[in-house]
DNA sequence: AGGCAATTGTTATAATATAACATGCTTACT
DNA sequence: AGTAAGCATGTTATATTATAACAATTGCCT
């Protein structure tokens, strides 16, 4: 497990509250109940930047949650998922935490292989270029996934922890 | 397991032959070995434009190969992604014939949900969009998904089997 | 022949995810 | 108050996806 440098610009206690703030706001607005294990896996989630596993959650959860099972887990991220507070990274069957909530959340994720960190971007032009394929195509959209797998400007001059080899 | 409506226009022997033919040109010219499992496991996957689980490429593949495990597949799914023959399809943990080998391929998949054929398309506008994105953020590109769930053309008018419910 | 690399075989197990049914808790209606 | 309905959670079991570790085989090179 590769530890990040922590950005000295960014106050990540500060990030995780707005981010539970927010999540209760929203699920207050919305008439949804944030359940303290619901919360408890958004905080979870939220400690990193990292995109997190399920059953790490699990090991997580577990002493605030002795029932705990993997089940109680993944009900937990279904529901967060629902309401667009995290997303789940596809690519690394993974999952971080969404601050474009109350927003139209269309992500791009940037996904690190050295520190996995994820970072999300807006990136309207990419999106509105994509819509415009997906129409030309005749298609309907349900959901969208653009995961790019590389290294961020942080870890650019580390070596890679280990290779996976693919390039694509 | 829904039937897709063949497209008339299509003629799919055609294309699985021409995709078989192309993979072995290409590993011919890069002096790696597509060997009659690999073969069998690509033929398989070309066998439809869906997405193939590797648990039933396994059963498919059983018949042909007495000896055929997991393993078998994974192995055999490796070397055709690595040589860039086939996806990986993240978001279905699936498998699909990729037509591009020989150039760049920048995949950007349609996976439709309610017959599982998946459409991949080139969108060079949506891919200097992203790039440019990239850039703008200091990342380093190993691999792209781009994958789009929704219903095809083909499917409009269907109902959907079943309704997994999320909508980003 | 001997050695090396690549492929495949074999066994076991790890990691990810869901099914099915029981329990408890709140609300809302009668 | 009684009870039905909806929801979240508990509990047990199992399904699905993927890899580790080591042995055997094959083809090729010298």
């Amino acid at each position: 497990m590769t530890q990040t440098l922590p950005d000295p610009a960014h106050n990540h206690k500060l990030c995780i509250s707005q981010a539970l703030t927010t999540a209760e706001q929203l699920c207050g607005a919305r008439g949804v109940q944030l359940t303290p294990i619901r919360h408890q896996v958004l905080e979870l989630i939220w400690a990193s930047h990292k995109a997190v596993k399920a059953y790490e959650l699990l090991d997580l959860l577990k002493p605030l949650q002795h029932a705990a099972k993997p089940v109680t887990v993944y009900r937990a991220l279904d529901f967060l998922i629902e309401q667009g507070l995290i997303h789940r990274v596809e690519s690394l069957n993974a999952f971080v935490g969404c601050r474009c909530s109350d927003k139209q959340h269309e992500q791009l994720l940037l996904i690190c292989k050295h520190c996995q960190e994820v970072e999300e971007r807006y990136a309207p032009e990419v999106m509105s270029a994509l819509s415009e394929e997906i129409n030309k195509a005749g298609f309907t959209v349900h959901s969208k996934a653009i995961e790019i797998q590389g290294v961020c400007t942080a870890c650019r001059h580390l070596p890679l922890p280990q290779s996976n080899g693919q390039t694509t």
